[in-house]
DNA sequence: TTGATGTTTTGGCGAAGAGTGAAGCATTGT
DNA sequence: ACAATGCTTCACTCTTCGCCAAAACATCAA
């Protein structure tokens, strides 16, 4: 019984309302100062201040001082991935927050998951890469297949960097709103960035949804067409994709 | 920010040390009346009886009346699963429960994950499934192959009464212990029940430990191996030749 | 250096909730 | 029918913990 880790910790530490909001806050990818965590969970600053201290003491953000601001973020994507699983499960359970809404309805359809896109934009790629065959299955999770490589070569990410990192290149992160997977590790990471920087969707002023044009979409969902028969559609955005190297830390 | 399912309400649920221990205990997949999970969560009856309560309206628990007996037990699959991602993320962050103890290397070398095997064993076999071409990348997760359909109808598990069901029949659950995948979905619960059944493993007492012998842990790593190589056998002593990862269709 | 801004620290209040013990219900056995 | 067992509910005490206000600290601009 006294076996295992300490479940309790984690969870109570995520627990608090406050706290449960920062993190949520957080997992748009973005770092927060401590003020505007203090907004977005809705207490005063000194509140902020004390819970911002106690979740980096356990290890679950990283702090990055510039100046007089203090930088906050998730310590990492498995951070944000047991969030998400837990907001899964919420919503499964039937704990949501308020009524749905219509700002949820822009969630579900496409959102940042710490570093890489989540949604109904997202699991259709997902599940486009592995029709196509480009992601299979490995023994330590997900794999790119070799045309699968080519193709994203072809897009200016450089695989072997990415295979560089301690992280792992695909997961399969199960998406709290669809209950299918979506794209996650650092390939997933690279693919927001580049969807990004195409201008095929754009982020939200501070909310982790993600706003995706129809030709965005269209050219997302190219991704996962192998490069031979990739044909020109009506998404005129993708038009300039050879004048971007991609190569990113 | 006032967006998404309630995260906090669901983790400052799990976050109680009492709750926790009583869903750890639960996480070996057997059923406990209210007083076993009072003595294992370290509490009296009451409290075991109000925070059992507070579960079960959370619908993370069920109950099964049974005369003056009420049997709790984990709602479903996919609260374990959140339950184990949870723990790895604890495990990760360095919030262990105490020493690791004698205890928990038996638990890391294999143990139930709810109803199906987790730990050291179970990644292994995960992986060799994935080698052998039985496990494949799916739209919507994981998929069981025609070779792999043939090898599991072999050993006598139905897999058509498998797919009947809601669950899905395959999943990745990421272990705790490794940071592995191991098998999960309806397939992971049926190959347990298999390896109980046929002695290959046998529970401990009160927890979620279960002890492998050197045949039974053979013959598992051999439901990985194509039908045409093997006899249906019930402790394959002869699991171990020169292997040849054969992509199948 | 002075002033302004962002952030953290302290002290004290207040409320939420966990625990205990005793009583109330249901089921089982003699 | 009576007693015993297992579980739940109730009433109460107590600790814990989060919040706010004010102040101390650090950094940047003038």
């Amino acid at each position: 019984m006294k076996n295992g880790p300490d479940i309790a910790a984690l969870a109570s530490l995520i627990g608090d309302p406050a706290r449960a909001n920062i993190l949520a806050a957080l997992m748009g990818g973005k770092a927060l100062t401590a003020g505007e965590c203090a907004a977005e969970a809705g207490i005063s600053a000194p509140a902020a201040s004390g819970h911002l201290a106690k979740l980096l003491d356990a290890g679950l953000l990283v702090v990055l001082v510039q100046g007089r601001h203090r930088y906050y973020n998730l310590a990492g994507p498995d951070i944000a991935e047991a969030v998400e699983t837990l907001m899964g499960l919420a919503a499964r359970v039937g704990l949501r927050r308020t009524r749905p809404g219509p700002r949820e309805a822009a969630m579900r359809k496409a959102r940042f998951c710490y570093d890489h896109l989540a949604g109904d934009a997202a699991t259709a790629l997902f599940a486009r890469l592995v029709d196509n065959g480009m992601l299979v299955a490995q023994a330590d999770g997900l794999g790119l297949s070799p045309g699968g490589r080519l193709r994203f070569l072809a897009e200016g990410i450089d695989i072997a960097a990415l295979e560089a990192k301690p992280r792992p290149l695909c997961r399969a992160c199960l998406d709290w709103s669809e209950r299918r997977p979506h794209l996650a590790g650092s390939l997933g990471a690279a693919i927001a960035r580049l969807a990004i920087e195409r201008g095929w969707c754009r982020r939200e002023a501070a909310s982790r949804a993600v706003h995706v044009s129809p030709d965005g979409e269209r050219a997302l969902l190219a991704l996962a067409e192998p490069a031979s028969d990739r044909t020109p559609d009506a998404g005129g955005q993708d038009a300039d994709q050879s004048k971007h190297p991609a190569r990113r830390a």
